[in-house]
DNA sequence: ACAGGTAAACTACACCGTGCAGTGCAACAG
DNA sequence: CTGTTGCACTGCACGGTGTAGTTTACCTGT
């Protein structure tokens, strides 16, 4: 319901939706994401997102009938984001093999360590976590789908591929993608505490280093070790 | 909830502290548990507590200073009861090995699906992690000392054990433990969003013992598949 | 052993201050 | 005319306190 609809198309002759007015729409969307990822749904207040938007709370309101509903937004809104980035990080790391050790290396770096433009969002997915009970399923259900799992079903058909050049030697690409995520990435995410503590970024290398390895243990041509 | 600590027989000269009454902190505690749970810091209100806990909320200004205060101690209690339920299962399914994959997978499941008395603090921890940031460091770092890497700890070292045996085969023990926490365990958490959603208990034990068999690829002895 | 005393612990309730979601409205800009 | 702003304002929920009165657990005196 939340997602990028907004016909916007107002009048025939009236002329183009104003620019100005989409924009102030993305920038309390924005500031949103910001303030409710640093301190959660219920901590954050609508006048810090006005002024952190550098909006008045009105136009918040002549937006978003709810708090909750900017909240529901910023969530999809941003699984969106984080999924196109994932697909960039994906095809940048992925598309051309050259060392697949090196490669899925480089990649699984990337996912583990984002920019900071996106350290909102995964400050935002704790949120999700601690708030699930008090969610709509069907938000849940339909962040959990734009996000999480569109990264996932990408990863999972590309490890399909690598294995169909032989890169790989894998039957099940679903359990295998959720075996690299695991090894490579979450083991960053849970020393980090899913991102809310500073891990020096030599630990995070060797982390990912280890794990891409242990994978490639489980999933290497020829079985190698 | 913890050990059997109150012995409750008022048996020699009595005590200093009086005994009834000492033990509302506890009635307070456990319904503090819960709500927090339910709800996480901010949302949960003084007020909640003092009626899930039948206890007037004067009483627990009375015990504690601060609704902060309150949420340190309930953190540090609940990490100390399941950690000692988390060695008691350790205990139960490790000690004696008859079939090592069977005893694993037994091990993996109990901790996967803790017991309904411990979901209050499993839904705790989400709560740590979306509030991480407005948590005194100190804090955070007593909650991991005394929960999760207690129990890291006891599982790599029986590992290490059971390397020595000859049932496993593993160098770095904490690696190990590691990588069954991700395999067997996370597998489940991630996909049930960390105990907020049900999940089949038949694609519990499935993802169980697929991370087991798993593990045992790794560390299985002779570096069987 | 039992009546009564004492103080600590507890309760009920009123109360303060504050912060915050959400609204109404008049003035203003493109 | 549509969207924006600033601001005042309502209503409410909550953290925390003060207090007066009641219960409880223990300690006596007889």
């Amino acid at each position: 319901m939340p997602a990028a609809q907004e016909p916007t198309d107002r009048g025939p002759a009236a002329g183009r939706p104003r620019r100005g007015l989409a924009e102030k729409r993305q920038s309390i969307t924005r500031a949103a994401r910001t303030v409710f990822a640093r301190d959660g749904f219920t901590r954050a207040s609508v006048d810090a997102i006005a002024a952190e938007a550098g909006v008045s709370k009105r136009t918040i309101y002549n937006h978003f009938t709810d708090k909750e509903e900017l909240f529901r937004s910023v969530l999809i809104e941003s699984a969106g984001s984080v999924a196109t980035w994932h697909r960039e990080v994906l095809s940048r790391h992925l598309d051309k093999i050259t060392d697949l050790e090196r490669d899925l290396t480089a990649f699984g770096l990337a996912w583990a360590s984002p920019p900071r433009e996106f350290a909102d969002h995964f400050a935002l997915v704790r949120q999700i976590h601690a708030e699930a009970g008090h969610l709509p399923p069907d938000v849940i259900e339909a962040w959990q789908e734009t996000g999480p799992r569109a990264a996932f079903r990408q990863l999972s058909h590309r490890l399909g591929e690598l294995a169909d050049e032989g890169l790989l030697d894998v039957d099940d690409t679903d359990l295998a993608a959720r075996h690299f995520a695991l090894l490579a990435v979450s083991d960053v995410s849970q020393g980090s505490l899913f991102g809310a503590l500073e891990m020096p970024e030599s630990e995070v290398n060797s982390i990912v280093a280890t794990g891409v390895h242990t994978f490639l243990r489980l999933y290497g041509p020829g079985g190698t070790a």
